[in-house]
DNA sequence: CTGCTTGCAAAGGCTTTGCAGAACA
DNA sequence: TGTTCTGCAAAGCCTTTGCAAGCAG
């Protein structure tokens, strides 16, 4: 009884091809990991991560999630969110959005990308390229008075 | 010889005015500090600027710099930016503008406020109010192929 | 003088690493 | 069976803190 409460589920088996698909070879923590991560567009740290996983059947120790969630990431599975300076979050949305950063309560919340209009008009510098913007909105509570 | 070389100067008193300006009494070596960080518009660290300090007269001790750094955000002398996992840049330009991050080099570069154009439609949620929007341009190095 | 500030070093939080045992293909 | 992965704990990095001595007004 009282399960867990995932939006949606994924079966094993899509898990598995997902992983596949971002050349990571499955095995039972990480499969724990990406349930956790995928199965829901949410902004988790690795210590919420860890936490969540381990309420679960599976035990994965801190080291494999930390491990897993920086591959994740460099697989490109998940978007590591750098908002907080002692905190990475992690977003399994990695498709374009953006973010409002509630500076009194550390909270994330999702924008969506057609609501942010951003016209870039400098290209980037030398020979590089764009690979991604990022909007943060810094919000605070507003005073009652 | 070789001294320092900073592109604007602002003499001790202009710096402990500002200081006073942010309700931030003047030591020694908050000024020493002040000086490397407002004299011109760069992105530094808190490490970076602790060698800045030291290779000139004064020694400023690592805790004082950090405490000082955190004390000039606080009282809007500079603005912190939280764009590198392990690091905090503190900016000293502090009015609206925004930065590419080379995600190959770690480097920061400034975007001109005018360069960008961002219509924000969402309005902030519940009671709060838009303190800021960083927007973050990540950028790699072009393949030269 | 009285209080705020500094500095040293130790503590703290998050993340990474080393290495042995375990799981996977 | 060989290789990759996991886990424990220790180490590492950046930043903060405690407390005594020092400087500012």
């Amino acid at each position: 009884m009282a399960m867990v409460e995932y939006e949606s589920s994924l079966t094993q088996t899509q898990i598995v091809s997902i992983l596949r698909k971002h050349d990571v070879s499955s095995t039972q923590q990480r499969i724990e990991i990406a349930r956790i991560v995928l199965s829901k567009h949410q902004h988790l740290s690795a210590e919420q991560i860890l936490a969540m996983v381990n309420t679960e059947t599976t035990k994965v120790s801190k080291a494999t999630v930390y491990n897993t969630l920086g591959l994740f990431a460099r697989q490109g599975l998940v978007r590591e969110l750098v908002i907080d300076p002692n905190k990475i979050f992690y977003d399994s949305n990695v498709s374009g959005h953006h973010h409002f950063y509630n500076v009194d309560t550390g909270e994330l919340t999702d924008i969506s990308n057609s609501d942010v209009d951003v016209n870039m008009l400098p290209k980037a510098p030398d020979g590089s390229l764009i690979e991604g913007v990022d909007v943060i909105v810094r919000i605070r509570q507003a005073s009652q008075t």
